[in-house]
RNA sequence: GGGCCGCUAGCUCAAUUGGCAGAGCAGCUGACUCUUAAUCAGCUGGUUGAAGGUUCGAGUCCUUCGCGGCUCACCA
């Protein structure tokens, strides 16, 4: 047998209707209606309806069955279409005997089709299209998933996503809610006046942020590339360069561990403002984080856990120290040695390895006392100079700069800080990031001389953000874990041998000489 | 990378202390003129993730491997 025996069946009905001289690929389908477009129709036309309640105008929609109940002389059938969906009333007078029975044995769950016919209520009282017409538009060859419970299987639904999504409306409207976000932030940034650029993926040095990197390589050029881990760099070598206002919603990558937080490719909002600072670009995230879930939530407000968390501005600011102190007892101004933060960390009850550096035991803290309480949407603000190698430093503390971190459902959202344009400390900051290289810290940055060079040409005084929309996106969707926000999430290869989908598609016999397309078999 | 848990029919899940691998959905055959998780009768469908081992006998116990989830470490 060339297929899996339901699949053989399948194709066994494919068959039969190219002995009917019908295609069951056709290139073209018809529709004078999606479903919300028939069901507001006929919510419209009804009062106008007489007794028969039916709309004398044929209507022609289309979709993928997903409903089949078979009758004897009458079948219901759902069509689901981008919109909605629609129930078919597909009965034999109607039909003619041949189309009717053809109708009840050669279509299943998972086809496409195209029915024409006229809306009517059912006893039920569904609107229902009386189908005078119907045609394949696409046969399917796999069963659906399982109707009621669709997918559970994680792995099987990351992999497969299309299999997933097909299933499951929740996990459609995920992705939905994904792409209207992405679609406000342009909208707000472009409103504005903010110039969307795109910079290069391939890097020749990388930079921007503390990660490793994926290394590749150009035959041509025989020169190592980079792929991003940041955008940082060059969106402010554009600035430099006299555009006042850039983003840039990009693809970063970083060869770093997978969890429920953090994917190899993710995306990233960065927007830069000439003249602004971070205190501008506060207002900028908490107006356009609230603006953006009106649009496309309906409201300031986010379904966190169920609960619903409110991300109207004004957001609270805090400094770090401030917050750490608070919520620790541990004031790390207080120890600005290594052995002198660790043991007043520990003594509060933070969980710290000895050789962790003094910045780390910082970064410890506000993970370990602060991060889990920030529900509410919260700006930590001044950060130490040593986790910040592009941010400005306080005219009035040079051992903080002018940093902070939006945090909303417990987690950090993003990244901001008044950008560092001064040339010769930018350099002093990069070679105290090499000599960290040098000692063995892979995440720190390597110089990189041309951005040097473009702060020395100049640029002003501006302010920079860096939002995960990945984790935006978890909290508009209330998801717990990245790969629920991403359609298709880095795995794992599985073995060929072991690939149940290999194992299909391997076993498939094709005709030696295949006959061209709608011809074989007819 | 470490620890814990999981993997059974296309899908969703069962299987007592080791004792004949089952059900629902989907599919096939048939019945049925307003159903909507349609219903009714009958039927098909399995290398229990893979390979070894223990045993009279392994889905179940042991070892190794694969993939995934959670978690810790690293990070956004």
């Amino acid at each position: 047998m060339p297929l899996p025996e339901l699949q053989a069946i399948r194709q066994a009905k494919a068959d039969q209707l190219r002995a009917m001289g019908i295609d069951p690929y056709p290139s073209r389908a018809r529709r004078s209606h999606t479903s919300d477009e028939a069901l507001k129709r006929y919510a419209a036309l009804e009062p106008t309806l007489g007794q028969a309640g039916e709309d004398p105008e044929a209507i022609t929609v289309v979709g993928r069955i997903v409903g089949f109940r078979d009758q004897g002389k009458t079948v219901f059938a759902h069509l689901r279409d981008g919109h909605g969906q629609l129930q078919l009333f597909v009965r034999r007078e109607a039909l003619g005997e041949d189309a009717h029975a053809a109708f009840r044995k050669l279509y299943d769950l998972g086809d496409f089709a195209q029915a024409t016919g006229h809306l009517f209520r059912t006893r039920a009282g569904e609107v229902t299209l009386r189908v005078v017409e119907v045609r394949m538009l696409a046969k399917a060859l796999n069963a659906p998933p399982e109707k009621w419970h669709g997918l559970t299987d994680v792995e099987t639904r990351y992999r497969r996503r299309y299999a997933d999504l097909l299933a499951s409306a929740d996990v459609r409207r995920v992705f939905e809610i994904r792409a209207r976000t992405v679609s406000a932030l342009r909208r707000f940034l472009d409103g504005r006046g903010y110039l969307e650029v795109e910079t290069p993926v391939l890097q020749p040095l990388y930079g921007g942020a503390a990660a490793r990197p994926f290394t590749t390589h150009h035959n041509a050029l025989d020169q190592t590339f980079y792929l991003r881990i940041a955008d940082e760099l060059y969106l402010k070598r554009l600035v430099a360069g006299g555009y006042e206002r850039v983003y840039e919603i990009s693809k970063d990558f970083r060869n770093e561990g997978i969890d429920r937080n953090h994917s190899p490719e993710f995306t990233m909002l960065e927007f830069y403002e000439a003249y602004a600072d971070y205190t501008t670009m506060m207002e900028s995230v908490e107006t356009m984080v609230a603006q953006v879930a009106t649009e496309v939530l309906g409201a300031p407000r986010i379904p966190f856990r169920g609960e619903g968390v409110d991300v109207s501005p004004p957001w609270p600011r805090r400094t770090l120290r401030d917050a750490i102190r608070e919520a620790s007892g541990v004031d790390y101004v207080e120890h600005p040695d290594q052995a002198g933060l660790l043991a007043a960390a520990r003594a509060a009850g933070a969980d710290v390895p000895a050789d962790t550096v003094w910045a780390r035991i910082v970064d410890e803290l506000l993970k370990q006392f602060v991060r889990p309480n920030l529900i509410a949407p919260t700006f930590l603000t001044d950060y130490p100079v040593a986790l910040s190698p592009l941010a400005k430093r306080k005219a009035d503390d040079p051992t903080h700069v002018e940093r902070f971190q939006p945090f909303l459902g417990g987690g950090e959202i993003g990244n901001a800080f008044t950008e560092l344009n001064d040339p010769l400390d930018q350099l002093a900051r990069f070679r105290d990031q090499q000599r960290d290289r040098e000692a063995g810290d892979e995440d720190a940055m390597p110089i990189d001389a041309d951005f040097v060079n473009a702060l020395m040409y100049g640029m002003p005084p501006t302010g920079g953000v860096g939002l995960g929309i990945d984790r935006l996106v978890m909290l508009f969707t209330d998801q717990d874990s990245i790969r629920d926000v991403v359609l298709f999430p880095a795995l794992r290869n599985l073995p060929p041998e072991a690939d149940p989908v290999v194992a299909l598609v391997s076993g498939i016999d094709l005709p030696d000489d295949p006959a061209p397309p709608g011809g074989d078999g007819a």
